[in-house]
DNA sequence: TGAAAAACCTAGTAAAATACTTGGTTTTTA
DNA sequence: TAAAAACCAAGTATTTTACTAGGTTTTTCA
């Protein structure tokens, strides 16, 4: 399991999604300004995101994302592993080859390792970051992005 | 912090290391071939070790790396952040500048989670990983590399 | 004393991953 | 029917990883 700046992104938007949902699906363009994160980026992380089915995609205008799940049912683990997809846990998978003959023995270490991890990382939700960082802040510092309509959709950005 | 593949070259290493230095010091030559791990690679990554008081060096004949401290004294969160060093937690790290004017609320909850990676990767000891793993696997695949002598130094492989 | 084994050091470099950019197509809404 | 969004494919600059090459210095031992 990787974890680097990119699984911080996807953890960012997927956080940014959880708090604004309320309001409809959320674009990757008003995640992409509110976060500083590339949209083209995002939307390759989250077309990851969509096949491991932690968000549903609404096309055409007022379109966007929502989360598949509820926020607590979408841990951090979830979410690093849809973006890192490869979860190289040790080199030598199933073979035994890895150096002199014999297998080595600190892959073994090291995937135990990783499934701490992993068992760490999903114990933490989505809804608890989200909750833990205050819902009041969501939109504070850039109010004009998004504009709640009382049919509930959201009004674009002027520009 | 940084989780990849470097973390684990290091983490391999000072677990051979550790299972080892009871014959005296530990060449990186033997680690190298045992682990199949590039030998200037791991000279890089001890060196960064050292700074860190990870482990002690001894040249000459005979030389090698020893762990400067007790192996329950080293976290696996010691051996990572000594190679992966720039442990960087937040983009904007002090400055508030990260997009529209406002300091980002995402960077804090970030640098929470990292918080807590960092504590429990502190909680796992080298010397906990070694025991797991069986003292007794440590050489039995390629039993020429390390001969102890009665004086305590070891003879080279005669290649 | 001198050859060899090791750490220690510097610089370069190929391959891979990251973080984009560009330029589209399709779907849906107002 | 125009615009907003997802959705898609391909390329690319930058950074990191993992390694190579070629040294110097220190120490041991025969």
């Amino acid at each position: 399991m990787r974890l680097t700046t990119k699984g911080r992104y996807a953890v960012t938007a997927m956080i940014d999604l959880a708090m604004n949902q309320s309001l409809g699906p959320v674009s990757l363009k008003s995640i992409s300004v509110n976060q500083g994160i590339s949209l083209s980026y995002l939307e390759q992380l989250f077309a990851k995101m969509k096949r491991k089915n932690l968000v549903v995609g609404a096309r055409g205008p007022g379109g966007g994302y929502v989360l598949a799940r509820d926020v607590d049912s979408i841990s951090i683990a979830d979410i690093i592993l849809a973006v890192d997809e490869p979860l190289d846990i040790t080199e030598c998978e199933g073979e035994e080859n890895c150096h002199d003959g014999k297998r080595c023995l600190t892959h073994d270490l090291w995937s135990e390792l990783t499934d701490q991890l992993h068992v760490f990382l999903r114990g933490i939700r989505l809804g608890e970051l989200m909750r833990r960082s205050g819902i009041d802040q969501a939109r504070e510092g850039n109010p004009a992005v998004r504009l709640a309509r009382s049919d509930g959709h959201r009004v674009g950005l002027p520009e």
